[in-house]
RNA sequence: GGGCCAGUAGCUUAGCUAGGUUGAGCGUUCGGCUGAUAACCGGGAGGUCCUCGGUUCAAAUCCGAGCUGGCCCA
């Protein structure tokens, strides 16, 4: 390798990313880095597909680094990791923007302007955004094979779904069937619960009167979807809660209503009641099989129908009921999930007169063609003519709405394909078990609880974008499951090649099917897959499975993903659906899970809200690196993370220690010319600091390979940061700095550059993962690898750890910093040396001390060094206590004192002089503290206590002056722009002792300033007065020309 | 309304699993260094560890209730 780079002065990301990124691509860095763990064991990483409807924002691109940082930390640790990024590029938000741009109002629009067209402008959107995508992750300096993505739109990739659609199919998991779900009236499609945003909304409250069959009185249901009534079948109570009869007055009216006890108060207040009796109570249990009167029934004929089939129009116990608002809960199967399934317990029919469009049908009679929130008014107009409506208000709630387009949804129970996986629960739970997850509550208290209260997947959309639904039904009702592209070129009635249809609608719509056993023609059914089942299929449709086997064989199931913990009911949810229900197998093995992006406020960045940072922007002020380390710095399992401009600030002040850490030796090991691979620490005279800072970089690298196997890259990073700052910058190259420019042939000098080449070496390695671009511009002097990302973790060398002595240093450092302390006290700047230094403290400490007392005494610039248990030259000194001097000495009390004040202890206790008079103290007048004598200032540290003793005597003084006076002609000479190397005669003039003094030190200030000699005669280039401890002084510099 | 996670200095956070004087970085202020110098280093000030209650000789840490924020669900 040669060390012959220039090196800017400071470290800007702005200089070093683009050149770096060159670099990449000329020397095909990526592709290097792979081959050389090409023969590495496998190791199949899956990244999660983002959706392709906007551009990177700061979560996806906190979620793509980590990724990033734990791949380029896995293959440096000796594995061949998949990196085939992903793209999830079908669906409903998709739809949505395009009909957005060609302003389309509803799915008749489309029609009109024709599926093909659609589904063209929908695929040109996808890949237009991917592009942009692709470009965002790559400056983020992600290494993934971006040339190749998985594309959830590729022929191989819909064609995985597929099949693994069809391995439900066969394994009797997939089901059509009524169910209640989440419908977009504007979109005309149900929904995902992923896909169901809350928001508050207000909306009618009302409390209706439904009477009692046979009997007098009437239960009272309260509800916000007036527009659901039409629609009840039945009233739900909780069987354990106390209800009442209420005898209820108003107006002089008598009624009788029936309510949960808890809510007498407030439903009678509600009603504008005068006066109430409660009659009777009792569980509700005893109200259970009561039948009433639909209030509507003469608006909706539908509903006298009804009432003649078993079971409707009656009372039910179901544990969904709370006795918050009247206890009795109005249900509509058709509209309601929970009302669903208990209708469903009980056999009850599913009345859902509502359409896709979410306008009442028919069945709705009166209401019909009405749109069903449009209807509210009228429904409560009807129930009031008819005496139902008890009381009207508002109330403002949280509802679902549309992600996309925002339209508040309504519960319809419509016909749509199921994945059954209810049916499968038990193994889902079971195979959670067999997946690790990071942080381990992330899989044990939240994925768990989502998974057990998971209910069948609707799979169906009644849309265009997306994975068609792969059965085709005949007449006589035979489903054919196609699983392949194969498959379907047998089956299809027409020739068909499969390598060329595109299995989009409305291509595939077009194909007819002949059934394989009966020979009878069947039909596609015309819904498409939701697009959550399009990801869900990707631990193997991304290894082009079943197009290609030998991956699938090889790799899956997936060893490793990483996503936010938004993934619970999205991805995480999906794959393990999907795995169990076509593999019966979970599949991916580990899990690390991460948290959100957050404001500076810590709020969620939303548009709306404005509070937006795009990573571009942090990019733009800051660089790549810092944002990469930044977002890293934060706890990655679970945690969210607050965005902070201050912090990534801090981060690249950080970055640049290491930077200036790395550049300070590069001259000095290019002037000599220093060979790393012919000068290795095992060649040379290492120094203790040497073998100390050698054994730091060890226990380092140990403890960084602890916390990223565990995935806690922020504590990785941490240890990393901190050594190179505290350990390396603070301290190690501070000491090594006077060796640096010892003369040529210094083995001591060839020991700094082989320990300090070593240390800068590994830490670019760890640094790698985090700040590839600059650990990559550090290596491109230190290695000759093509890149740094190609390289190997090495194991920790232990015969290079030497505890005792990083715990020796520590103290080292603890009592340095005391004694600069004491020093700041004692106003004794470090420039000037100091006679003694005394430690007081424990054996282990002095030990510490004592076996690094030369290094000590450099740091701390000391004559000597003395360790003592305790230190035996303090003073105590007397206070005088004035609460009983007072009282005993009257007037002459202020003379006592002032005798007394600040004496030595031998002094007062032997008698104090007061105005000639010897006068003796109690114990009660005096206290004493100790002192330090005159010139020794302490200070403590952990282990102990520090005392400096700043005496002065002409030796120390003269070594004083004499640094003072190079430490002004380094200056001039930096004024003068000299180099290092080149010779200058000086002379300084000075009334005082200074110059005598400072002269018993010639030869120093001769060697540091690299003077030829100190003479009166001199041609100056440079002549300038300064001031040194009061003494004024002029210096002259004459440049030596050779 | 339920589940999970978080709340420590002005800001960002460590410590919490295994209870024993809250530790750092940024900012601020005072100082040092001056052959990494538009760099670097040290000292000081700054904390009701979200609130209340409990367990304990002892609680930031364990337990309970609540408040605030985030995610997920109803």
């Amino acid at each position: 390798m040669d060390i012959d780079d220039e090196i800017t002065q400071r470290y800007d990301p702005h200089d070093v990313e683009p050149e770096v990124k060159e670099y990449w691509e000329d020397a095909d860095a990526y592709e290097a880095a792979k081959e050389a763990h090409s023969d590495d064991p496998d190791l199949y990483f899956l990244d999660g597909p983002p959706y392709t409807s906007g551009q990177m924002h700061l979560g996806t691109a906190w979620n793509k680094t980590l990724k990033d940082a734990v791949v380029r930390y896995l293959r440096m640790r000796g594995h061949n990791v998949t990196d085939r990024p992903g793209y999830d590029m079908h669906g409903l938000p998709i739809e949505v923007k395009v009909e957005e741009e060609l302003g389309f109002e509803n799915k008749s629009d489309i029609e009109e302007y024709g599926v093909e067209n659609f589904i063209d402008e929908c695929k040109e959107f996808a890949e237009e955004n991917l592009g942009a995508m692709n470009d965002d992750f790559r400056s983020m300096g992600v290494w993934m094979d971006w040339d190749d993505p998985y594309r959830t739109l590729s022929p191989e990739y819909m064609e995985g779904a597929w099949w693994g659609f069809k391995q439900a199919f066969d394994r009797g998991l997939v089901e059509r069937g009524k169910r209640v779900i989440n419908q977009c009236p504007r979109c005309e499609t149900a929904i995902a619960d992923a896909e169901v945003e809350y928001d508050e909304i207000e909306s009618p409250s009302i409390h209706v009167r439904f009477p009692l069959e046979d009997e007098d009185g009437s239960l009272v249901i309260w509800t916000t979807t007036p527009w659901t009534i039409p629609a009840n079948l039945y009233v739900a109570v909780d069987g354990d809660a106390e209800y009442a009869k209420v005898r209820a007055t108003k107006d002089g009216v008598d009624e009788t209503l029936y309510v949960a006890s808890d809510c007498v108060e407030d439903v009678l207040r509600a009603g504008r009641y005068d006066d109430y009796e409660v009659v009777e109570t009792f569980d509700g249990d005893a109200l259970v099989g009561r039948e009433y009167e639909h209030p509507l029934a003469d608006e909706v004929p539908r509903q006298r129908e009804l009432d003649d089939e078993e079971g409707v129009h009656r009372v039910y116990s179901a544990d969904f009921v709370t006795t918050d608002k009247t206890g009795l809960v109005h249900a509509a199967p058709g509209h309601g999930v929970d009302d669903f399934e208990v209708g469903q317990e009980h056999g009850l029919p599913v009345f859902s007169p509502v359409g896709p469009d979410g306008a009442y049908t028919d069945e709705a009679g009166e209401y019909a063609g009405e749109f069903v929130r449009d209807a509210n008014p009228d429904v409560i107009e009807d129930l009031r003519a008819s005496g139902a409506l008890l009381a009207e208000g508002k109330e403002s709630h949280r509802y679902g709405h549309c992600w996309r387009c925002d339209t508040p949804i309504i519960f319809a129970a419509t016909d749509q394909w199921f994945i059954t996986v209810t049916d499968v629960k038990d193994r889902l739970l079971d195979e959670i078990e067999e997946s690790e997850w990071h942080p381990d509550w992330a899989r044990d208290s939240r994925f768990r609880d989502w998974v057990e209260n998971a209910r069948d997947w609707n799979v169906s959309r009644q849309r265009y974008w997306g994975i068609p639904v792969p059965i085709w039904e005949t007449e006589s009702g035979d489903r054919i499951c196609v699983g392949t592209r194969e498959e379907l070129a047998e089956l299809a009635v027409e020739d068909i090649d499969p390598d060329e249809i595109d299995l989009h609608r409305p291509d595939v719509d077009d194909v007819v099917l002949e059934h394989p056993e009966t020979g009878e023609r069947a039909e596609r059914v015309e819904d498409i897959f939701d697009v959550w089942l399009d990801s869900a299929a990707a631990s193997w449709a991304a290894l082009d499975y079943p197009s290609e086997d030998d991956a699938f064989d090889e790799l899956w199931p997936a060893d490793l993903i990483i996503e936010a913990h938004d993934q619970t009911r999205g991805w995480f949810w999906s794959q393990l659906g999907m795995g169990v229900s076509a593999l019966d197998e979970i599949p991916y093995k580990e899990v690390v899970m991460h948290g959100h992006a957050l404001d500076e406020d810590g709020r969620k960045m939303s548009k709306s809200v404005g509070n937006i940072v795009t990573p571009q922007e942090a990019i733009d002020r800051h660089g790549v690196d810092p944002l990469r380390c930044f977002l890293l710095s934060h706890d990655q399992q679970g945690d969210d993370m607050r965005f902070s401009w201050d912090e990534i600030e801090a981060k690249k002040r950080t970055l640049n220690v290491v930077w200036n850490t790395y550049r300070f030796p590069l001259p000095y090991m290019r002037l000599d010319g220093f060979d790393p691979d012919s000068t290795t620490v095992d060649d040379v005279e290492t120094t203790t600091v040497d073998n100390w800072v050698l054994s730091r970089l060890q226990t380092t690298l140990s403890r960084y390979i602890e916390y990223m196997d565990g995935y806690e890259i922020d504590k990785a990073q941490r240890v990393l940061l901190d050594f190179m700052t505290e350990d390396v910058s603070r301290f190690y190259v501070q000491v090594v700095r006077p060796r640096m420019w010892e003369a040529e042939d210094s083995s001591s000098k060839n020991a700094a550059y082989a320990t300090l080449y070593a240390v800068l070496e590994g830490a670019t390695r760890m640094l790698a993962p985090f700040a590839p671009y600059l650990a990559e511009r550090m290596y491109d002097n230190l290695g000759d690898v093509t890149t740094v990302h190609a390289l190997d973790f090495p194991e920790p060398d232990e015969s290079l750890r030497d505890e005792t002595l990083e715990e020796r240093m520590e103290i080292l450092r603890d009592a340095e910093e005391a004694a600069a302390n004491a020093r700041q006290q004692a106003e004794r700047k470090l420039r000037w040396p100091v006679r003694r230094v005394v430690v007081a403290a424990d054996e282990d400490t002095r030990d510490a001390l004592a076996a690094l007392e030369e290094l000590f005494l450099d740091r701390v610039n000391a004559k000597s060094l003395e360790l003592f248990e305790e230190y035996d030259e303090l003073i105590e000194v007397a206070e005088p206590q004035m609460g009983a001097i007072g009282p005993e000495f009257g007037e002459d009390a202020e003379k006592v004192m002032n005798a007394v004040r600040g004496e030595p202890r031998e002094k007062v206790e032997g008698g104090v002089d007061i105005d000639g008079e010897k006068v003796t103290l109690g114990d009660d007048m005096v206290e004493y503290r100790d002192e330090t004598p005159d010139n020794v200032e302490a200070a403590e540290f952990e282990d102990g206590t520090v005392y400096v003793d700043v005496s002065l005597d002409d030796e120390i003084r003269a070594e004083g002056y004499a640094r003072e006076l190079v430490r002004r002609v380094q200056e001039m000479r930096k004024e003068l722009d000299l180099d290092v190397e080149e010779r200058i005669r000086v002379s300084f003039d000075a009334a005082d002792e200074l110059l005598d003094l400072a002269m018993r030190e010639r030869d120093y200030i001769l060697e540091e300033t690299r003077a030829d000699e100190i003479t009166d005669e001199i041609d100056a280039d440079l002549r300038e007065n300064w001031d040194i401890e009061g003494t004024s002084v002029t210096i002259a510099v004459e440049l030596v020309h050779v």
